[in-house]
DNA sequence: CAAATTTTTGACCATTTGGTAAAGTTAACA
DNA sequence: TGTTAACTTTACCAAATGGTCAAAAATTTG
Protein backbone atom coordinates (compact mmCIF):
# COMPACT_ATOMS: atom_id res chain seq x y z
CA UNK A 1 0.00 0.00 0.00
CA UNK A 2 1.57 2.66 -1.10
CA UNK A 3 -1.07 5.86 -1.07
CA UNK A 4 -4.59 5.61 0.39
CA UNK A 5 -6.76 8.32 -0.35
CA UNK A 6 -6.41 10.31 -4.37
CA UNK A 7 -6.66 13.35 -2.29
CA UNK A 8 -3.82 13.56 -0.16
CA UNK A 9 -0.84 15.47 -1.46
CA UNK A 10 1.45 14.20 -3.91
CA UNK A 11 5.11 14.67 -2.34
CA UNK A 12 7.05 17.55 -3.82
CA UNK A 13 8.25 16.50 -7.45
CA UNK A 14 11.71 17.37 -8.59
CA UNK A 15 10.97 19.97 -10.83
CA UNK A 16 8.86 21.61 -7.81
CA UNK A 17 12.39 21.90 -5.93
CA UNK A 18 14.52 22.96 -8.53
CA UNK A 19 12.13 25.96 -9.92
CA UNK A 20 11.28 27.25 -6.09
CA UNK A 21 15.00 27.21 -5.67
CA UNK A 22 15.85 28.87 -9.00
CA UNK A 23 13.02 31.41 -8.03
CA UNK A 24 13.84 32.31 -4.18
CA UNK A 25 17.38 32.95 -5.34
CA UNK A 26 16.37 35.35 -8.37
CA UNK A 27 13.85 36.88 -5.63
CA UNK A 28 16.64 37.46 -2.93
CA UNK A 29 18.86 39.27 -5.95
CA UNK A 30 15.72 41.67 -6.53
CA UNK A 31 14.09 42.08 -2.85
CA UNK A 32 18.19 42.41 -1.70
CA UNK A 33 18.70 45.23 -3.72
CA UNK A 34 15.52 47.22 -4.21
CA UNK A 35 13.21 46.40 -1.20
CA UNK A 36 9.69 44.82 -1.12
CA UNK A 37 8.12 47.23 -2.72
CA UNK A 38 10.76 48.60 -5.17
CA UNK A 39 10.77 45.14 -6.67
CA UNK A 40 8.60 43.85 -8.86
CA UNK A 41 7.28 40.41 -10.16
CA UNK A 42 8.14 40.49 -13.41
CA UNK A 43 11.70 41.58 -12.57
CA UNK A 44 12.09 38.69 -10.43
CA UNK A 45 10.11 36.44 -13.17
CA UNK A 46 13.04 37.69 -15.48
CA UNK A 47 15.46 36.89 -13.37
CA UNK A 48 14.77 33.44 -13.01
CA UNK A 49 14.11 32.97 -16.64
CA UNK A 50 10.57 32.49 -16.18
CA UNK A 51 7.32 33.83 -17.53
CA UNK A 52 4.93 35.68 -14.89
CA UNK A 53 2.21 33.37 -14.99
CA UNK A 54 4.86 30.39 -14.26
CA UNK A 55 6.25 31.70 -11.39
CA UNK A 56 3.09 32.62 -9.62
CA UNK A 57 2.18 28.92 -10.31
CA UNK A 58 5.05 27.99 -7.28
CA UNK A 59 4.40 31.17 -5.37
CA UNK A 60 0.88 32.64 -4.84
CA UNK A 61 1.95 35.71 -4.06
CA UNK A 62 4.53 38.42 -3.78
CA UNK A 63 4.43 38.48 -0.58
CA UNK A 64 4.82 34.65 -0.45
CA UNK A 65 7.79 34.80 -1.90
CA UNK A 66 9.38 37.03 0.05
CA UNK A 67 8.12 35.44 3.61
CA UNK A 68 10.42 32.10 2.35
CA UNK A 69 13.11 34.19 1.90
CA UNK A 70 12.63 36.17 5.64
CA UNK A 71 12.07 32.74 6.99
CA UNK A 72 15.06 30.93 5.80
CA UNK A 73 16.79 33.62 6.61
CA UNK A 74 16.07 34.25 10.64
CA UNK A 75 16.75 30.91 10.71
CA UNK A 76 20.41 30.66 10.20
CA UNK A 77 21.09 34.29 10.84
CA UNK A 78 21.18 34.22 14.83
CA UNK A 79 23.80 31.40 14.64
CA UNK A 80 27.06 32.99 14.99
CA UNK A 81 25.13 34.81 18.00
CA UNK A 82 23.35 31.61 19.97
CA UNK A 83 27.11 29.85 19.23
CA UNK A 84 28.40 32.27 21.99
CA UNK A 85 29.54 29.98 24.73
CA UNK A 86 29.40 30.67 28.42
CA UNK A 87 32.19 28.17 29.34
CA UNK A 88 35.05 30.28 26.81
CA UNK A 89 37.15 32.65 27.28
CA UNK A 90 35.40 36.27 27.14
CA UNK A 91 37.09 38.11 25.03
CA UNK A 92 38.36 35.10 23.06
CA UNK A 93 34.49 34.24 22.64
CA UNK A 94 33.76 37.95 21.91
CA UNK A 95 36.23 37.79 19.37
CA UNK A 96 35.02 34.91 17.71
CA UNK A 97 31.57 36.40 16.84
CA UNK A 98 33.31 39.26 15.23
CA UNK A 99 35.05 37.01 12.82
CA UNK A 100 31.56 34.94 12.40
CA UNK A 101 29.62 37.99 11.64
CA UNK A 102 32.31 39.17 9.31
CA UNK A 103 32.69 36.02 7.21
CA UNK A 104 28.45 35.90 7.24
CA UNK A 105 28.66 39.72 5.75
CA UNK A 106 31.37 38.66 3.06
CA UNK A 107 29.34 34.90 1.61
CA UNK A 108 25.84 36.14 2.61
CA UNK A 109 25.76 39.91 1.77
CA UNK A 110 22.65 39.23 0.25
CA UNK A 111 20.70 38.08 3.01
CA UNK A 112 22.22 40.91 5.21
CA UNK A 113 20.48 43.73 2.97
CA UNK A 114 17.69 41.86 2.69
CA UNK A 115 17.37 41.92 6.24
CA UNK A 116 18.37 46.00 6.34
CA UNK A 117 16.15 46.55 4.02
CA UNK A 118 12.72 44.76 5.81
CA UNK A 119 14.56 46.58 9.32
CA UNK A 120 15.07 50.10 7.40
CA UNK A 121 11.48 50.37 6.33
CA UNK A 122 10.20 49.78 10.18
CA UNK A 123 10.08 45.57 9.72
CA UNK A 124 6.71 45.47 8.88
CA UNK A 125 6.96 41.73 8.09
CA UNK A 126 8.82 40.39 10.96
CA UNK A 127 7.39 41.65 14.42
CA UNK A 128 6.85 38.04 16.07
CA UNK A 129 10.71 37.11 14.96
CA UNK A 130 12.01 40.61 16.50
CA UNK A 131 10.54 39.30 19.89
CA UNK A 132 12.34 35.78 19.78
CA UNK A 133 15.78 38.09 19.16
CA UNK A 134 15.06 40.15 21.83
CA UNK A 135 15.19 36.60 24.54
CA UNK A 136 17.86 35.55 22.52
CA UNK A 137 19.96 38.91 22.81
CA UNK A 138 19.21 39.15 26.65
CA UNK A 139 20.11 35.99 27.31
CA UNK A 140 23.76 36.61 25.83
CA UNK A 141 23.73 39.71 27.66
CA UNK A 142 23.04 38.03 30.89
CA UNK A 143 26.51 36.07 30.39
CA UNK A 144 28.49 39.06 29.10
CA UNK A 145 27.72 41.02 32.14
CA UNK A 146 28.77 38.26 34.51
CA UNK A 147 31.81 38.47 32.43
CA UNK A 148 32.53 41.82 32.64
CA UNK A 149 31.35 41.50 36.71
CA UNK A 150 34.17 39.10 36.84
CA UNK A 151 36.98 40.67 35.60
CA UNK A 152 37.30 38.92 32.57
CA UNK A 153 36.02 41.92 30.49
CA UNK A 154 36.38 45.56 30.47
CA UNK A 155 32.83 47.22 31.88
CA UNK A 156 30.94 47.93 29.21
CA UNK A 157 26.73 47.87 28.21
CA UNK A 158 26.56 44.42 26.84
CA UNK A 159 23.17 45.04 24.60
CA UNK A 160 24.97 48.12 22.93
CA UNK A 161 27.83 45.99 22.58
CA UNK A 162 25.98 43.83 20.26
CA UNK A 163 24.37 46.45 18.14
CA UNK A 164 28.22 47.69 17.90
CA UNK A 165 29.23 44.21 16.56
CA UNK A 166 26.51 43.88 14.22
CA UNK A 167 26.65 47.63 12.83
CA UNK A 168 30.33 47.74 12.19
CA UNK A 169 30.02 44.02 10.66
CA UNK A 170 26.75 43.90 8.31
CA UNK A 171 28.11 47.66 7.25
CA UNK A 172 30.37 45.72 4.94
CA UNK A 173 27.66 43.95 3.41
CA UNK A 174 25.55 47.20 3.61
CA UNK A 175 27.00 49.71 2.07
CA UNK A 176 29.77 47.63 0.32
CA UNK A 177 28.94 50.00 -2.94
CA UNK A 178 30.35 52.54 -0.05
CA UNK A 179 32.92 50.61 1.02
CA UNK A 180 33.97 49.96 -2.70
CA UNK A 181 33.94 53.25 -3.65
CA UNK A 182 36.02 54.83 -1.03
CA UNK A 183 38.52 52.21 -0.48
CA UNK A 184 38.94 52.56 -3.92
CA UNK A 185 41.37 49.82 -5.99
CA UNK A 186 42.83 49.00 -2.62
CA UNK A 187 39.73 47.35 -1.98
CA UNK A 188 39.33 44.98 -4.02
CA UNK A 189 39.26 41.60 -2.18
CA UNK A 190 41.14 42.20 0.86
CA UNK A 191 38.77 44.43 2.35
CA UNK A 192 37.05 41.50 4.27
CA UNK A 193 40.58 40.73 5.62
CA UNK A 194 41.77 44.21 6.33
CA UNK A 195 37.92 45.10 7.98
CA UNK A 196 38.40 41.43 10.10
CA UNK A 197 41.94 42.48 11.57
CA UNK A 198 40.71 46.36 11.82
CA UNK A 199 38.02 45.16 13.97
CA UNK A 200 39.49 42.31 15.84
CA UNK A 201 41.85 45.34 17.21
CA UNK A 202 39.17 47.56 17.69
CA UNK A 203 37.45 45.67 20.19
CA UNK A 204 39.86 44.08 21.77
CA UNK A 205 42.36 47.35 22.40
CA UNK A 206 40.16 50.53 20.83
CA UNK A 207 42.14 53.24 19.96
CA UNK A 208 43.97 54.47 23.52
CA UNK A 209 48.04 54.66 22.71
CA UNK B 1 13.56 100.77 -12.18
CA UNK B 2 12.99 97.54 -10.83
CA UNK B 3 13.41 94.43 -13.57
CA UNK B 4 13.96 95.28 -16.82
CA UNK B 5 12.96 92.02 -18.80
CA UNK B 6 9.53 90.55 -18.72
CA UNK B 7 11.88 87.03 -19.58
CA UNK B 8 13.97 87.52 -16.26
CA UNK B 9 12.84 85.12 -13.98
CA UNK B 10 10.44 86.11 -11.12
CA UNK B 11 12.02 85.43 -7.40
CA UNK B 12 10.41 82.53 -5.45
CA UNK B 13 7.21 84.23 -3.99
CA UNK B 14 6.62 83.25 -0.49
CA UNK B 15 3.82 79.97 -1.29
CA UNK B 16 7.05 78.69 -3.84
CA UNK B 17 9.28 78.24 -0.18
CA UNK B 18 6.34 77.27 1.66
CA UNK B 19 5.47 74.60 -0.51
CA UNK B 20 8.39 73.14 -1.29
CA UNK B 21 9.44 73.32 2.06
CA UNK B 22 6.21 71.52 2.87
CA UNK B 23 6.92 68.92 -0.28
CA UNK B 24 10.35 68.16 0.84
CA UNK B 25 9.87 67.41 4.35
CA UNK B 26 6.79 65.11 3.32
CA UNK B 27 8.69 63.14 0.79
CA UNK B 28 11.74 62.94 3.23
CA UNK B 29 8.95 61.09 5.26
CA UNK B 30 8.03 58.47 2.47
CA UNK B 31 11.65 58.22 0.83
CA UNK B 32 13.35 57.57 3.77
CA UNK B 33 10.51 54.87 4.76
CA UNK B 34 10.09 52.64 1.53
CA UNK B 35 12.72 54.22 -0.84
CA UNK B 36 12.33 55.61 -4.24
CA UNK B 37 11.12 52.99 -6.00
CA UNK B 38 9.15 51.94 -3.01
CA UNK B 39 7.66 55.45 -2.87
CA UNK B 40 4.89 56.95 -5.09
CA UNK B 41 3.71 60.65 -5.67
CA UNK B 42 0.43 59.98 -4.52
CA UNK B 43 1.47 58.53 -0.95
CA UNK B 44 3.64 62.05 -1.00
CA UNK B 45 1.13 64.44 -1.92
CA UNK B 46 -1.06 62.90 0.47
CA UNK B 47 1.19 63.18 2.77
CA UNK B 48 2.09 66.59 2.26
CA UNK B 49 -2.08 67.85 1.79
CA UNK B 50 -1.58 68.33 -1.47
CA UNK B 51 -3.20 66.84 -5.09
CA UNK B 52 -0.69 65.05 -6.80
CA UNK B 53 -0.90 68.09 -9.93
CA UNK B 54 -0.48 70.54 -7.63
CA UNK B 55 3.02 68.63 -5.91
CA UNK B 56 3.97 68.49 -9.99
CA UNK B 57 3.59 71.83 -10.45
CA UNK B 58 6.62 72.85 -7.91
CA UNK B 59 8.62 69.71 -8.95
CA UNK B 60 8.49 68.47 -12.43
CA UNK B 61 9.42 64.41 -11.54
CA UNK B 62 9.72 62.02 -9.07
CA UNK B 63 13.45 62.27 -9.27
CA UNK B 64 13.73 65.96 -9.37
CA UNK B 65 12.50 65.87 -5.69
CA UNK B 66 14.80 62.94 -4.50
CA UNK B 67 17.65 65.16 -5.93
CA UNK B 68 16.57 67.40 -3.94
CA UNK B 69 16.56 65.56 -1.05
CA UNK B 70 19.59 64.00 -1.44
CA UNK B 71 21.34 67.35 -2.64
CA UNK B 72 20.87 68.76 0.82
CA UNK B 73 21.48 65.78 2.89
CA UNK B 74 25.27 65.60 1.29
CA UNK B 75 25.79 69.05 2.07
CA UNK B 76 25.78 68.51 5.58
CA UNK B 77 25.94 65.11 6.22
CA UNK B 78 29.77 65.28 6.21
CA UNK B 79 30.21 68.45 8.26
CA UNK B 80 31.15 66.02 11.63
CA UNK B 81 34.15 64.27 9.34
CA UNK B 82 35.22 67.81 7.81
CA UNK B 83 35.37 69.33 11.96
CA UNK B 84 37.87 66.80 12.55
CA UNK B 85 41.34 69.05 13.73
CA UNK B 86 44.62 68.04 13.20
CA UNK B 87 45.91 70.40 15.39
CA UNK B 88 43.33 68.77 18.03
CA UNK B 89 44.09 66.11 20.70
CA UNK B 90 44.09 63.12 18.86
CA UNK B 91 42.06 60.64 21.21
CA UNK B 92 39.72 63.57 21.77
CA UNK B 93 39.20 64.54 17.83
CA UNK B 94 37.59 60.89 17.71
CA UNK B 95 35.96 61.29 20.48
CA UNK B 96 33.57 64.05 19.18
CA UNK B 97 33.54 62.71 15.99
CA UNK B 98 31.11 59.65 17.63
CA UNK B 99 29.44 62.09 19.60
CA UNK B 100 28.80 64.53 16.50
CA UNK B 101 27.80 61.26 14.67
CA UNK B 102 25.52 59.97 16.87
CA UNK B 103 23.67 63.38 17.99
CA UNK B 104 23.17 63.45 13.99
CA UNK B 105 21.50 59.78 13.98
CA UNK B 106 19.21 61.48 16.90
CA UNK B 107 18.28 64.54 15.13
CA UNK B 108 18.11 63.51 11.99
CA UNK B 109 17.09 59.57 11.11
CA UNK B 110 14.96 60.61 8.25
CA UNK B 111 17.92 61.68 6.49
CA UNK B 112 20.10 58.65 7.78
CA UNK B 113 17.84 55.89 6.56
CA UNK B 114 17.43 57.76 3.02
CA UNK B 115 20.61 57.70 2.37
CA UNK B 116 21.10 54.18 3.70
CA UNK B 117 18.39 53.58 1.24
CA UNK B 118 20.33 55.06 -1.19
CA UNK B 119 23.40 53.45 -0.75
CA UNK B 120 21.59 50.18 0.10
CA UNK B 121 20.34 49.74 -4.07
CA UNK B 122 23.69 50.47 -5.08
CA UNK B 123 24.08 53.86 -5.22
CA UNK B 124 22.63 54.82 -8.45
CA UNK B 125 21.95 58.57 -7.75
CA UNK B 126 25.27 59.43 -5.94
CA UNK B 127 27.62 58.15 -7.78
CA UNK B 128 29.71 61.60 -7.58
CA UNK B 129 29.03 62.71 -4.35
CA UNK B 130 31.11 59.38 -3.66
CA UNK B 131 34.27 60.14 -5.56
CA UNK B 132 34.00 63.41 -3.34
CA UNK B 133 33.74 61.45 -0.17
CA UNK B 134 36.92 59.10 -0.55
CA UNK B 135 38.83 61.95 -1.07
CA UNK B 136 37.49 63.50 2.70
CA UNK B 137 38.02 60.20 4.05
CA UNK B 138 41.75 60.09 2.42
CA UNK B 139 42.38 63.14 3.58
CA UNK B 140 41.32 62.51 7.50
CA UNK B 141 42.96 59.01 7.32
CA UNK B 142 45.92 60.52 6.90
CA UNK B 143 45.17 62.63 9.34
CA UNK B 144 44.71 59.77 11.49
CA UNK B 145 47.86 57.77 10.62
CA UNK B 146 49.93 60.11 11.32
CA UNK B 147 48.22 60.39 14.68
CA UNK B 148 49.08 56.54 15.09
CA UNK B 149 52.70 56.79 13.94
CA UNK B 150 53.28 59.63 16.23
CA UNK B 151 52.20 57.28 19.08
CA UNK B 152 49.20 59.49 20.03
CA UNK B 153 46.54 56.57 19.00
CA UNK B 154 46.76 52.95 18.89
CA UNK B 155 47.55 51.59 15.77
CA UNK B 156 44.67 51.43 13.07
CA UNK B 157 43.63 51.02 9.97
CA UNK B 158 42.00 54.75 9.59
CA UNK B 159 39.49 54.08 6.77
CA UNK B 160 37.91 50.88 8.46
CA UNK B 161 38.22 53.21 11.70
CA UNK B 162 36.00 55.49 9.93
CA UNK B 163 33.31 52.95 8.50
CA UNK B 164 33.19 51.90 12.06
CA UNK B 165 32.47 54.86 13.67
CA UNK B 166 29.75 55.46 10.46
CA UNK B 167 28.35 51.84 11.18
CA UNK B 168 27.86 52.34 14.69
CA UNK B 169 26.33 55.37 15.19
CA UNK B 170 24.07 55.07 11.92
CA UNK B 171 22.78 52.03 13.47
CA UNK B 172 20.99 53.57 15.68
CA UNK B 173 18.48 55.42 12.72
CA UNK B 174 18.52 53.22 10.32
CA UNK B 175 17.92 50.36 12.53
CA UNK B 176 15.64 52.43 15.06
CA UNK B 177 12.90 49.57 14.82
CA UNK B 178 15.03 46.80 16.11
CA UNK B 179 17.38 48.73 18.71
CA UNK B 180 13.49 49.63 20.65
CA UNK B 181 12.50 46.21 19.80
CA UNK B 182 15.44 44.46 21.32
CA UNK B 183 15.82 47.21 24.55
CA UNK B 184 12.29 46.86 25.11
CA UNK B 185 11.35 49.63 27.39
CA UNK B 186 14.50 50.51 28.48
CA UNK B 187 14.99 51.66 25.54
CA UNK B 188 12.35 54.76 25.82
CA UNK B 189 14.77 57.86 25.64
CA UNK B 190 17.72 57.38 27.17
CA UNK B 191 18.94 55.09 24.31
CA UNK B 192 21.03 57.87 22.32
CA UNK B 193 22.65 58.71 25.90
CA UNK B 194 23.79 54.75 26.44
CA UNK B 195 24.70 54.65 22.97
CA UNK B 196 27.13 57.54 23.49
CA UNK B 197 28.91 56.39 26.17
CA UNK B 198 29.15 52.76 25.24
CA UNK B 199 30.98 54.08 22.08
CA UNK B 200 32.54 56.21 23.71
CA UNK B 201 34.09 53.53 25.97
CA UNK B 202 34.04 50.87 23.06
CA UNK B 203 36.58 53.28 20.65
CA UNK B 204 38.51 54.49 23.44
CA UNK B 205 39.48 51.42 25.50
CA UNK B 206 38.01 48.40 23.66
CA UNK B 207 36.92 45.36 25.46
CA UNK B 208 39.98 43.69 27.08
CA UNK B 209 39.64 43.40 31.18
C1' DC C 1 1.56 3.16 -24.94
C1' DA C 2 -2.36 5.92 -23.00
C1' DA C 3 -4.32 8.22 -19.13
C1' DA C 4 -3.59 11.25 -15.48
C1' DT C 5 -1.06 14.82 -13.71
C1' DT C 6 2.08 18.51 -13.61
C1' DT C 7 4.08 22.43 -15.82
C1' DT C 8 4.06 26.26 -19.07
C1' DT C 9 2.08 29.66 -21.93
C1' DG C 10 -0.57 33.57 -24.00
C1' DA C 11 -4.24 36.47 -23.58
C1' DC C 12 -6.38 39.10 -20.39
C1' DC C 13 -7.93 42.30 -16.35
C1' DA C 14 -8.50 45.77 -12.71
C1' DT C 15 -5.72 48.88 -10.28
C1' DT C 16 -1.91 51.80 -9.63
C1' DT C 17 1.64 54.43 -11.42
C1' DG C 18 4.14 58.83 -13.08
C1' DG C 19 2.77 62.46 -15.55
C1' DT C 20 -0.20 66.00 -18.73
C1' DA C 21 -3.67 69.55 -20.44
C1' DA C 22 -6.62 72.94 -19.75
C1' DA C 23 -9.67 75.42 -17.25
C1' DG C 24 -10.72 77.58 -12.88
C1' DT C 25 -9.26 80.09 -8.61
C1' DT C 26 -6.45 83.00 -5.75
C1' DA C 27 -3.03 86.42 -4.73
C1' DA C 28 -0.01 90.44 -5.95
C1' DC C 29 1.01 94.54 -7.83
C1' DA C 30 0.34 98.83 -10.39
C1' DT D 1 -9.64 97.98 -8.36
C1' DG D 2 -8.53 95.52 -12.34
C1' DT D 3 -5.16 92.90 -14.59
C1' DT D 4 -1.61 89.79 -14.66
C1' DA D 5 0.78 86.17 -13.08
C1' DA D 6 0.85 82.43 -9.73
C1' DC D 7 -1.47 78.65 -7.98
C1' DT D 8 -4.92 74.73 -7.81
C1' DT D 9 -8.11 71.50 -9.49
C1' DT D 10 -10.55 68.22 -12.48
C1' DA D 11 -10.33 65.06 -15.90
C1' DC D 12 -7.45 62.35 -18.19
C1' DC D 13 -3.59 59.17 -20.31
C1' DA D 14 -0.33 55.40 -21.41
C1' DA D 15 2.48 52.23 -19.19
C1' DA D 16 3.36 49.14 -15.48
C1' DT D 17 1.69 46.41 -11.81
C1' DG D 18 -0.01 42.09 -9.25
C1' DG D 19 -2.67 38.57 -10.47
C1' DT D 20 -6.24 35.22 -13.18
C1' DC D 21 -7.80 31.79 -16.49
C1' DA D 22 -8.14 28.31 -19.73
C1' DA D 23 -5.82 25.84 -22.87
C1' DA D 24 -1.50 23.77 -24.59
C1' DA D 25 2.74 21.18 -23.72
C1' DA D 26 5.46 18.20 -21.15
C1' DT D 27 6.05 14.76 -17.76
C1' DT D 28 4.92 10.94 -14.82
C1' DT D 29 2.54 6.80 -13.92
C1' DG D 30 -0.22 2.57 -14.58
Amino acid sequence: MTRAKAKEPRRRTRIQAEKEELILQAALDVFSANGFRGSTLDEIADAAKMSKPNLLYYFATKEAIHRELIDRLLDTWLDPLRAIDAGGVPLEEIRAYVRRKIEMARDYPRESRLFANEVLRGAPHIQSELKDLKILVEEKATIIREWSRAGKLAECDPVHLIFSIWATTQHYADFDVQVRAVLGKRGGARRFEDAARHLDQLFTNGLKP
